[in-house]
DNA sequence: ACCTGAACACCGTTCAAGT
DNA sequence: ACCTGAACACCGTTCAAGT
């Protein structure tokens, strides 16, 4: 049926369909212009991947993969700082890759989630579930059930992020570059911790 | 230019394309199905808008009124519980009616945000501002600036409304129905509390 | 095996022509 | 004034034909 997972059509497909979304947003992602890019004909794709909502899943799933490293390096170095540098490597990450972010979570239509990308979500979340444990364990952040805890903070920063991208977060409710949103991120955790200053 | 906005036809094509939306999806709002839903011609509704961004910002609007509508009612009875109700109200009325929720937070291209849907935006955050302020007088939320504690616990509702709608709350984040997620929303408040028990 | 160009059905949008 | 039907440019997708 398809060619192997490894051969450089597909890798080329998937890397101009990346280029074409970052510069030029969703509209821009055509498979007429992603063939161009790549320097094959408009319906080459088709070789290599079921339909368009099969490449974007699979541009989704190297989303989540880059969107996961950025939070393990940002959390890397632990000690007390760990969660809150994490959270907003998510909401930085999701911002300045607002369109690869908006095509994972948005409400662009999308294959069925495959194995490979629940698998990168599960992971991106166990990460987050530990941190959150840690903070509980250094008394950083508030009791409750960690994984509904984690959940929760995850809700907000995706909510945070998703807000910010789509304008929504502006006039009465500015917020300005990276401080404001670190400023923001900074407030939920503290309000999270369990006794108020 | 425009025939006058209280015209019937043009009602007749908002209300047919509401109902096309909510039963098939964004996918199934075309002008042509939009046309003979309201018993037009497939060009007529450029009559009466600039183009479809323009017909799916006038569906917003009302979609953001119906909102806020949703939140009053919930928070009008008063009393301690008025903060948390308005928060169900709200998520429970992105779940239930997601395809116009998505239309308005969604990254689906609309015309640029018109006064009046910036009007009934910052309607519903003062709104929810109000209560803010008023469960932090009472000593059920914990201290902050309200206008930023506002902000955040958007952001969470939000957030929460968002991947329960796109699925991402599954496996092991299962959030099963109004009680799960009215179980996070209380989670979210009770951690935010002044004191933990 | 893999790729190509033509073709089909569909959509947003425009416009000369009708009443 | 308002509406209509035909037409244009564009897109996802398919397929017989090439190497």
């Amino acid at each position: 049926m398809s060619p192997p997972d490894g051969g450089p059509t597909r890798a080329a497909v998937v890397a101009a369909a990346s280029a074409l979304l970052e510069s030029g947003g969703p509209d821009a992602v055509t498979l007429r212009a992603v063939g161009a890019a790549a320097g094959v004909s408009r319906s080459t794709p088709y070789r290599h991947f079921q339909d368009k909502a099969d490449l974007l899943a699979a541009l989704a799933l190297q989303t989540l993969n880059d969107l996961g490293a950025a939070i393990s390096e940002a959390s890397s170095r632990g000690g007390d700082g760990a969660l809150p540098r994490a959270c907003f490597a998510y909401v930085r990450y999701a911002v300045e890759h607002s369109h690869h972010y908006m095509l994972v979570f948005g409400d662009t239509p999308m294959a069925e989630p495959s194995a490979a990308i629940e698998e990168a979500a599960d992971a991106g979340m166990g990460a987050l579930g530990v941190l959150v444990e840690r903070a509980q364990a250094d008394g950083e952040l508030g009791d409750g059930p960690p994984r509904e805890m984690a959940t929760m903070l995850w809700a907000l920063l995706h909510g945070l992020a998703q807000l910010q991208i789509t304008g929504h977060l502006r006039e009465p409710r500015t917020v300005q570059g990276d401080d404001g949103l670190r400023q923001l991120v900074t407030l939920a955790l503290t309000a999270l911790r369990p006794t108020q200053p």
